[in-house]
DNA sequence: CTCGTTTATTGATCTGGATCAAGTCATTTG
DNA sequence: CAAATGACTTGATCCAGATCAATAAACGAG
């Protein structure tokens, strides 16, 4: 594994505060892998083998239940994901796939349950990270069941420009499909959604958004950091 | 605190395993108090100060946006609620309240937390409680997004027919509009399904609820260890 | 027990969002 | 470069579920 790649796995809350033997240890029987486009990961139902750690590109987790299927969120670069499972031991709940061409580190669930039962450190920040985890999932379900589509939009859109900070525009960083998805809405519906929030100042162009007036979208949003605010 | 309640906490996954010494310190600072029903414990966006434990009663977990609020779960005896904001220090996302009389243990925060960094026990024990939230929640989720309010409700049922085990028939916990809340739905749909499952051998009287044949309720629910098992 | 209040049911109507069906681009492939 | 494929958009229609309105039934307080 590359030097840089090595360090960017170390600086993760996860595993930035354990010891170095460790660290080292779970990294021996790691590797790390690159993986084209729509490629399958991990399949819901199945048992979770490894911890995985998307270093580049981006995966989509999704699931799917007799014959409909929905994403439930998409991870991005550096972070992890089926953390629980692996912790649990217990079948994943939710199928990944590649978004795009990705590099994925893969470390074996047995070896991360072993360091987790000798490093005390390392098991605290799994319970941040669960906590973390936990939370966000709670602000998906209350941001799906207090809001309309239209206001779902609305406060992704505001999210977005967030980390885009300063600038008025941003780019989707992926289809409209899969937003659509997200959201919980067709592809269909998104672009009539796109549409309606025109008379607040939103104007789509391909990929490209610009946000005239974030003040006047917000009057509509009324965003809410207990379901918006990612970070806490 | 009655010796019996002692124990019952004592029993539970979260301080099974902790050293004698830390539990009874954790107790020492806990007090417990009975509260009537529609008391509100927790406020969403208050700080968190006490990690609650549900001795008996029931308490609901809502959430509120924009004039609009919604259900997100029931917690029944014996189990406790907010860990992952006691842990994060972090603001409640959800509001409880009383369902009925209860009686509830409060364990103030800062405890918990000093004894999550003192007793590695129970750190791993917080560790599999927040796996589980998390899981639970994801399979709550994935209910809402994949499946119709009616086939929400079947499976809803045939969940509660499982704990009610060998007997065809079971007594719904609560209020049918909370129900419906918690499944996302209105009252007044939620009486609408209940119709709507006739078909399916579902009979209502009142709160108590009778399948006649389960195999049939559930070639309809098609219910998924991974979206119903809460088990696992 | 009785009155008043809340909850549950039922019917009528409305609406947000899904589905179906074309048609437009943009991208890929032979 | 042409054909094919797949994403996005737009319009027409449909449907699940919400809302509104009116009883009926259950519950609680006096």
């Amino acid at each position: 594994m590359p030097d840089a790649e090595y360090r960017d796995i170390r600086k993760l809350d996860l595993f930035s505060q354990m010891a170095d033997e460790h660290f080292t240890s779970l990294m021996r029987g790691a590797y790390v892998q690159n993986f084209p486009a729509q490629i399958e990961l991990t399949t819901e139902g199945e048992p979770s083998d490894f911890l995985h750690i998307v270093l580049s590109g981006s995966v989509d987790l999704f699931s799917e239940w007799n014959g409909r299927d929905t994403s439930m969120a998409t991870v991005r670069p550096v972070s992890t994901f089926i953390l629980a499972a692996t912790i649990k031991d217990a079948p994943n709940l939710m199928s990944a796939r590649t978004l795009e061409k990705s590099r994925i580190a893969l470390i074996p669930s047995q070896d991360v349950r072993t360091i987790f039962d000798l490093d005390s450190s390392f098991a605290r920040a799994i319970v941040t990270e669960l906590a973390q985890c936990y939370r966000s999932v709670i602000k998906a379900q209350k941001d799906l069941k207090l809001r309309t589509s239209l206001e779902r939009l609305a406060n992704y859109l505001l999210r977005q420009l967030k980390h885009a900070d300063g600038s008025a525009t941003f780019e989707l960083g992926f289809e409209k499909r899969r937003l659509a998805s997200v959201l919980g809405m067709t592809p269909e519906n998104l672009s009539r959604a796109f549409k309606g929030l025109q008379p607040y100042g939103v104007a789509v162009n391909g990929t490209h958004i610009t946000i005239d007036d974030q003040a006047d979208l917000e009057r509509f949003a009324k965003p809410n950091p207990l379901i918006d605010d990612f970070s806490t």
